[in-house]
DNA sequence: CGGATTGTTCTTCC
DNA sequence: CGGAAGAACAATCC
């Protein structure tokens, strides 16, 4: 369940793996996982990655010399990029201490990239709803519109954010999931935030006040950044490129934590089912 | 075996 | 059109 803080965790490791790196071959072992047409591998082989851009839970990819190719990659529930080094390289640099737990690729590998210095990036998926896509800049562009501003970006103020929220109707739950209003919330960061801002998840968003609307606001900037800070949430299926676990489930207040005792009030936290999800909340700081 | 799980999109209905 | 609710997608766990 990779939402914004779990997808920048994998941007940052990508930039530093493969930015630069140029592709010998690739290898798709699932249809479904990249485009549908024939030749993926034709159009990325000999190219050479120039970057990779996020926009909410979408990573971009694009290539140099190519401003009409990226590849836009969606983790959906269960994606994974894992970077192996090349397998002759020693001496100099850290070893994963992963290598021995992670075999590559494996039963859930849908696509390997090979890159001329031997190295190798696989993308698995065990539910193959994620994909690797190559599109063409309009299409990019397309891609791109439906999304919402991001929360802790330069351009989106407390304030702003406050009035689209209570600009709204419908539960704030369903609101903040919608990743047309806001990107890059999934379903843990969205029962986080709640407790934080101590609003419940059945709320309408037009009968939040300014200053609940506010502290929300606040309170998801503040909590995303916590968890890019750790590395992400690993709650059932989220690994970093390396194969590592993100650490911000050390910090979950409510999600998964139903039955347990509120770290606030020792209310018992209650699991309910709002907006199709799985919700998590304390009855008594909530309201 | 049935049901729950989740990000996103699509459909249906009001 | 906005919003609610459910389905679909897929595989695995309990």
């Amino acid at each position: 369940m990779p939402e914004l803080p779990e997808v920048e965790t994998v941007r940052r490791q990508l930039i530093e793996h493969v930015v630069g790196k140029t592709i010998r071959s690739v290898e798709v072992f699932h249809a479904k996982s990249a485009n549908q047409d024939e030749d993926f591998e034709d159009a990325l082989i000999g190219k050479t990655i120039a970057g990779i851009d996020r926009v909410g839970k979408l990573l971009i990819f694009s290539f140099q010399k190519q401003a009409d190719l990226y590849m836009l990659a969606h983790l959906k529930m269960t994606g994974q990029f894992f970077y192996i080094h090349s397998q002759g390289a020693s001496g100099g640099g850290h070893t994963y201490q992963q290598k021995e737990i992670l075999t590559l690729p494996n039963l859930h590998t849908r696509i390997h990239y090979s890159f001329s210095d031997d190295s190798s990036l696989y993308f698995n998926d065990m539910r193959i709803f994620g994909y690797n896509k190559l599109v063409n800049a309009q299409a990019l562009q397309k891609a791109k519109e439906p999304f919402g501003p991001e929360p802790n970006s330069p351009e989106f103020s407390i304030s702003d954010c406050s009035k689209l929220l209570r600009a709204r109707k419908g539960n704030i739950k369903a609101l903040l999931l919608n990743q047309s209003i806001i990107a890059g919330l999934g379903n843990i960061y969205v029962d986080e935030t709640l407790f934080k801002a101590k609003v419940l998840p059945t709320r309408s968003s037009d009968t939040l006040t300014t200053s609940e609307a506010k502290l929300l606001c606040e309170a998801m900037s503040a909590i995303l950044k916590k968890a890019i800070e750790v590395g992400g949430t690993t709650f059932q299926h989220f690994k970093d490129t390396g194969g590592k676990h993100g650490n911000y489930r050390d910090y979950l207040q409510v999600f998964g934590r139903q039955g347990q005792q509120c770290t606030l009030c020792g209310t018992t936290i209650q699991k309910t089912r709002v907006a199709g999800r799985g919700t998590h909340f304390c009855p008594n700081c909530q309201r």
